[in-house]
DNA sequence: ATTGAAAGTAAGGTCTA
DNA sequence: TAGACCTTACTTTCAAT
């Protein structure tokens, strides 16, 4: 049975099985895209075209794993500063290269920061320099479980079953 | 003139630019990738192979936005466990499909969890379900300043200029 | 379905250690 | 001379009208 379409009122399971196949390789072609999903390479070209207009697909990136390039000394850090000062605070952020993710939140903290660094002494250096613009705590990355999950459909079930009902 | 081989003791000058190229988006062509560093497709294509063997690119992934496919609402949660239960917690963090990110840190907390929802009730039932692994403090996200910085080259200056000596 | 573009393969040239 | 790195030419596969 096929089931689903606009299943959540947005993507049906083609579109899905399609950002599936997309997360685990997006310079993958049409035509082998086409064959796992049971369509011509030109359909599937337009479903991703739909896809990117719609703002689902943002664009592709490369996985670049950052401690096999000089950085492998990866931490989260959270910053506290001035309420007032948060859109200062943010633009002078995005000049610190050693910030590969930056965001705001709601909360005693004002940003958490994602950074990568060549050093501990670099680590050290970089905190100093967030110094100027508030508190900060640093919790450095023991090993990643996992940095991006591949979703290949929605979370549905959470309203179904209780929290208290899983096995321990 | 070619100039900057193995600059870093890692990736020359070229390699850099085909990684740029390729942050900014992973299906372009080889063909494309040479005509902008000045190289062959097949030189573009032989590099990138390389690249890939040495590990420093993982793969190549769909970027999506995932509030327009129903999860709006994003939080960072750092959570405390006891230590001895971190590997089993760890596996079992896995199994939760609203956790986007999973790190284990060092510090006070044991885990820091990047997670998409699609409400504030679902956020609710998630931070619920995480009770039983311990402690958690929530940080919801108001803002996205950048999720995945572009790198163009390793941030290398950070020896030669102090902090304190940067304007405010 | 046809046609141009891209990827993959092979053969050969240059430079350097 | 061996190897790292590039080029051109050719074949196969892919994308798009």
């Amino acid at each position: 049975m096929t089931l689903g379409f606009r299943e959540d009122g947005f993507l049906d399971r083609t579109d899905w099985r399609i950002l599936a196949l997309l997360q685990k390789d997006a310079r993958i072609t049409y035509r082998e895209l086409g064959h796992a999903v049971g369509l011509s390479a030109p359909a599937v070209a337009e479903r991703i075209r739909k896809l990117e207009d719609r703002g689902v697909i943002r664009g592709y990136r490369v996985d670049i794993d950052w401690k096999n390039v000089g950085l492998p000394v990866e931490a989260f850090i959270r910053l506290t500063t001035p309420r007032e000062a948060s859109r200062r605070v943010s633009a002078q952020l995005q000049q610190i290269q050693e910030i590969m993710g930056c965001w705001r939140v709601a909360g005693p903290d004002s940003f958490i920061l994602r950074v990568g660094v060549s050093s501990m002494e670099h680590l050290e250096w970089l905190i100093d320099r967030l110094a100027r613009f508030g508190q900060s705590v640093t919790s450095i990355v023991l090993s990643t479980t996992f940095a991006e999950r591949l979703v290949e459909t929605l979370p549905m079930d959470w309203k179904t079953h209780s929290p208290s009902h899983e096995p321990s």
